[in-house]
DNA sequence: TGATATGTTATCTT
DNA sequence: CAAGATAACATATC
């Protein structure tokens, strides 16, 4: 499922194969998904907040394109056809100079919005800090968790006005880094466990950028899959790298693996 | 055949 | 009332 690292690979992608040019035509295929008309402008740049992709157009507005759980791009050159009729297009642009870019969702939880500058804010500001960023430091991670004594740490991971980005895979991943049980309430850790979880937050999320995000079930970038798959320790696996078995539980109706042994 | 996978949001509960 | 917990959405796969 796409999450940070997997949205920042494809937008690096789409940096080098779209970011400066016109869309031409514009086809949508799955109404219900696109909400607003895509105007027949150039596309200045494209970037990343959380796991929402942003087109900043020629005419001051923005497509934020977010994936939900299945979507996926795909890009031909020009002179290249698409190898026949794909039934999950939800919308097609056609370049200038005759590329084309399509945007599928199997599971239709995607969506494309065509945003003023003013609705663009209104919708970023709901979202907490990158974890990437310069100014998301341990201290600003220790006050945000101040807000949330009472939560479970696994579950405020994936909140996205908590932190933005994190999903089901890597907030295990970086709980288990941490040596930190997904069960915990926040006001249970010590400031040596959250200052070790801020430490594994930023580690994993830049190593699954240096891999392209992790490839599992169907998350594809545009010119192919990620690797970081081989890198989990936890998500989806027997065992964790010690030997140990690891256990499974439901938290926050997500699928949660954990170590009892490397993690308390 | 029904259980399972999850990002986001709506709705219910405490 | 707000924070937290849970349900709903969609559909391929096993």
């Amino acid at each position: 499922m796409p999450e940070l690292p997997e949205v920042e690979t494809i937008v690096r992608q789409m940096q080098k194969q779209v970011s400066g040019k016109r869309i031409s035509y514009v086809e949508v295929k799955v109404r219900k998904l696109v909400h607003g008309k895509i105007p027949l402008v150039s596309i200045k740049k494209v970037w990343r907040r959380a796991k929402a992709i942003i087109m900043e157009l020629g005419d001051g507005r923005f497509v934020v394109i977010r994936l939900g759980m299945t979507g996926h791009f795909h890009y031909y050159k020009s002179g290249v056809t698409l190898p026949g009729e794909d039934k999950y297009i939800v919308v097609k642009f056609i370049f200038s100079d005759g590329s084309l870019l399509t945007f599928n969702d199997i599971r239709k939880f995607g969506s494309v919005r065509v945003l003023s500058l003013k609705e663009l804010d209104i919708l970023l500001a709901k979202m907490g800090p990158e974890p990437l960023s310069k100014e998301f430091t341990l201290a600003v991670f220790q006050n945000l968790l101040l807000e949330k004594q009472n939560a479970n740490m696994k579950v405020t991971l994936l909140d996205q006005h908590f932190i933005a980005g994190i999903g089901n895979i890597y907030a295990q991943e970086m709980l288990y880094r941490a040596g930190i049980d997904p069960r915990r309430k926040i006001l249970t850790l010590s400031d040596a466990e959250i200052r070790k979880l801020y430490l594994a937050m930023r580690g994993i999320l830049k190593l699954a950028i240096e891999h392209h995000g992790t490839t599992v079930q169907d998350y594809v970038h545009i010119e192919g899959s990620g690797g970081f798959q081989r890198y989990l320790q936890v998500y989806e696996r027997e065992k964790c790298p010690q030997g140990h078995l690891l256990k499974k539980i439901y938290l926050g109706a997500r699928g949660t693996y954990w170590c009892q042994k490397c993690q308390k």
